[in-house]
DNA sequence: GAAAACATACTATTTAACTAGTAGGAGATG
DNA sequence: CATCTCCTACTAGTTAAATAGTATGTTTTC
């Protein structure tokens, strides 16, 4: 075997990924204007990476004029749901408890946040 | 440009830590034994991949009889820590407070890990 | 209609991670 | 002492991700 396939986005793709679902459908060009990254990949780059995460499934294309238009098929929702189920899995034997109990005491949050989180914790 | 180093450990590195965590110094047939791991790597792997492990710092090794026995030099406390920030500014504009109301949201925790939660919360 | 602008397809290179075989040593056991 | 076991070092092949160049085609503009 080799190097495994990357679970979930790798960090180019979650770049790609904020800006479409910021605004879609989009074109490669309009991807690229909008990229937070730095340096902007080349033209043909992020065309390569785009074209690999619509194989993926990530997401799909339509035709806009002579060119493609391209739009997410994985919401961000889930996205970030399972994600943050990864982190519990691995770091937490799976316990998004542990995981919270581990923020709440290391992450050091303002009063207000603090507030915030009691009073979400009232309602369930 | 080419393929990024992965930020932190890889999933096979993290299983070496997790035993190294739990016991140490161990040798390499003792990691292997005590990996979580299905299938097992093969011997000479596993000293493949300690053996860059170490040179990366994650580990050092100390003679013990004609063999080497690694211990971790990253801990633990530390890894957890460095990951939750991760996650946070990865998916929650580098918010650890968004990432622990989306947890509260979307991972149903039980009554008791509620309560435990906001007497956290309450010491704070 | 030539040139510039913009689009996709195809090809190719580089690196990290992963895997494991082979070689060669030291020590234990028959 | 031959063989078996256990250890490290070295070598090498495979794949995913990332990058971008070249080729080619279609509009738009002068």
């Amino acid at each position: 075997m080799a190097r495994p396939k990357q679970p979930g986005l790798t960090e180019n793709e979650l770049s790609v990924m904020k800006v479409l679902w910021e605004e879609a459908p989009l074109k490669i060009g309009e991807i690229l204007e909008r990229l937070k990254r730095h340096p902007k990949p080349a033209y043909t780059s992020l065309l390569t990476l785009v074209q690999a995460m619509e194989r993926k499934g990530y997401i799909a294309h339509e035709q806009d004029g002579k060119a493609y238009s391209y739009s997410p098929k994985l919401l961000e929702r889930n996205f970030t749901s399972s994600e943050i189920k990864r982190v519990a899995k691995r770091l937490f034997n799976d316990s998004p408890f542990a995981l919270a109990m581990n923020l709440v005491k290391d992450e050091h949050l303002s009063q207000e946040e603090i507030k915030q989180l009691r009073q979400l914790l009232e309602g369930e």
